[in-house]
DNA sequence: TTTAGGG
DNA sequence: CCCTAAA
């Protein structure tokens, strides 16, 4: 594997040191060192551009698929049946794809109308991918067996598929990297291929690519043990335009009950027929937007994602969007949304649990269908991966007309946050809240320093209450409200002291105080270059 | 543009 | 959380 390595990085600089790191995925590298040999030694006329597009993919997609693998890993150690693995692989790959597919897609179209196929793009493309795969862990990979399968599925394809990619890779260009990686590149593949060669308006391609990839699909598949899956992804080739639709459902089924294969076949025929073909380009476009929404998302674009939404996939909602403008206008923080839910469900029920309580302001009333949920995910992954999971987005959704709630888009602190805020707090000082927010903060976009400082000052209150009749509120605090760990708050507290809260929030200094000198002693006002306490060394800056 | 304060 | 005013 090591000696693969040197060979390929003439080729590609970043992608190989990440396969190398893989061990079991070098092997297969091989290939795709040939093909990118053929790529750079011979340019060809347009394909040129979208060859080098595959190519890179193919080494994005290697990467890709171990990282989430793991992930998937982790969150199912448990075993699959042969059935629900071969179901997994396909699904988790599709999965991957698709995440992978809109960014790519987009990456793809540009480069091929540029037509560049240099290392720049490479390294662009692993870029993006980078992200997108951080931000597909989250979902997908909470659901599933994905992961178990995904080891196999890899072995296997790997093993056979020498051959048939050098073969291939002279007859179609767009084709060759397929057989390869497997089953999930070659979903991948296809899909980009489809993508770009759309965009350049290229027939032949997506023929020739169809034609390819069955025989690659078939061979991969004959490797791993499941024949079943052959007859799923030759039916499915043709359409590669419906296929990521397809794979969400399918992903989705799987989560609930590993369905089989039936399912899939259903749901492709179903796509099938209610989607033309002719779509072509647009239609790609407007799934692959749909699902790309994810990533850009962030605030801004709330509304036009459920636009979006609604015209994609008919999804009723009372909209009035008119209605507040003034305050949908002014900041909108949202996030993720519907989508994220629809496409990769993390965790269906009950970890909401948090959600209910805080703020009985306007949530007590029913007026309320009032949806804030808590983030999901934090529960879970708060505690380490905070910063990547709040920027996936852990998504609060909000209903959104429940008529007059002034609070828009609330999202619920989690502990991870809180915790964060304090940290930052005492590192940085009260009031730098730009600076708190850039550096702790700066995963999770939808927390404006604005509202760091809010909660800041809730925090402030909070401890302050707490102290003033401790036991009362802690017994109140436990049932009713969210669980604030009383450390947290004698941190908040120690803080208050350290560096008060600008305005004459000193009257609490006196309460606090034996509390503050025990907790934390030292530590200057300004300075404190660190409490020692846990800080979250994580990333830095955007 | 960021912070502070009030709603 | 939102909004506005001040620095």
């Amino acid at each position: 594997m090591v000696q693969e390595a040197p060979s390929l990085k003439k080729y590609v600089n970043m992608k190989c040191q990440r396969v190398n790191e893989d061990e079991s995925f070098v092997p297969a590298l091989e290939d795709e060192a040939i093909e990118v040999e053929h790529l750079l030694a011979e340019p060809k006329n347009d394909n040129v551009s979208v060859d080098g597009v595959l190519s890179l993919k193919k080494c994005l997609d290697i990467e890709d698929i171990p990282g989430r693998f793991e992930c998937g890993l982790e969150s199912h150690s448990g075993g699959m049946d042969s059935n629900t693995t071969r179901e997994g692989e396909d699904e988790l790959k599709l999965g991957v794809f698709d995440g992978m597919l809109h960014e790519v897609a987009e990456v793809g179209d540009l480069h091929a109308t540029n037509s560049l196929s240099g290392a720049c793009e490479d390294y662009l493309l692993d870029i993006e991918f980078a992200e997108t795969v951080s931000e597909l862990d989250n979902g997908p990979c909470a659901g599933s067996h994905l992961g178990n399968s995904s080891s196999e599925s890899h072995s296997p394809g790997f093993s056979g598929s020498d051959n048939g990619a050098v073969g291939i890779s002279e007859s179609s260009t767009g084709t060759i990297p397929v057989p390869e990686c497997g089953n999930n590149l070659d979903k991948m593949t296809i899909c980009t291929l489809h993508g770009t060669s759309r965009s350049k308006c290229e027939c032949k391609m997506l023929v020739e690519g169809k034609m390819e990839l069955q025989g690659s699909a078939s061979f991969n598949l004959q490797n791993p043990d499941g024949v079943d899956n052959v007859s799923n992804l030759v039916s499915g080739i043709p359409l590669v335009e419906n296929r990521k639709d397809v794979t969400f459902t399918n992903l989705q089924y799987n989560k609930a009950s590993s369905i089989g294969q039936g399912m899939k076949k259903e749901s492709f025929a179903g796509r099938k027929g209610s989607r033309k073909r002719s779509v072509e380009a647009s239609d790609v476009g407007m799934l692959l937007s749909e699902k790309r929404m994810r990533r850009p998302t962030r605030r801004y674009i709330e509304e036009f994602s459920d636009l979006k939404s609604k015209s994609n996939r008919g999804r009723p909602k009372n909209s009035t969007t008119t209605t507040k403008n003034k305050l949908l206008g002014n900041r909108h923080r949202s996030e993720t949304h519907h989508k994220g839910f629809s496409a990769a469900p993390l965790v269906p029920s009950g970890s909401y649990g948090r959600s209910s309580d805080r703020t009985p302001f306007e949530v007590g009333v029913q007026k309320g269908c009032l949806k804030k949920y808590a983030s999901i995910s934090d529960l879970d992954s708060d505690e380490e991966s905070s910063p990547a999971e709040s920027e996936d987005d852990c998504m609060t959704i909000k209903r959104p007309e429940t008529s007059g709630d002034r609070r828009k888009h609330q999202r619920l602190w989690t502990l991870s946050e809180v915790m964060k805020l304090v940290d930052g707090v005492s590192h940085y000082g009260v009031g730098r809240w730009t600076d708190i927010k850039r550096l702790l903060f700066s995963s999770s976009a939808y927390r404006t320093p604005v509202d760091l400082r809010d909660k800041w000052r809730n925090l402030l209150r909070a401890s302050c209450a707490q102290l003033q009749s401790k036991r009362e509120v802690e017994q109140k605090r436990k049932h009713a409200m969210r669980p604030l760990p009383q450390t947290l708050l004698h941190r908040v507290s120690e803080l208050a002291i350290i560096h008060p809260y600008p305005k004459g929030s000193n009257s609490k200094l006196p309460h606090v105080g034996h509390v503050t000198s025990a907790m934390l002693p030292t530590t200057s006002k300004d300075a404190p270059s660190s409490l020692g306490r846990r800080l979250v060394p994580r990333k830095n800056c955007t």
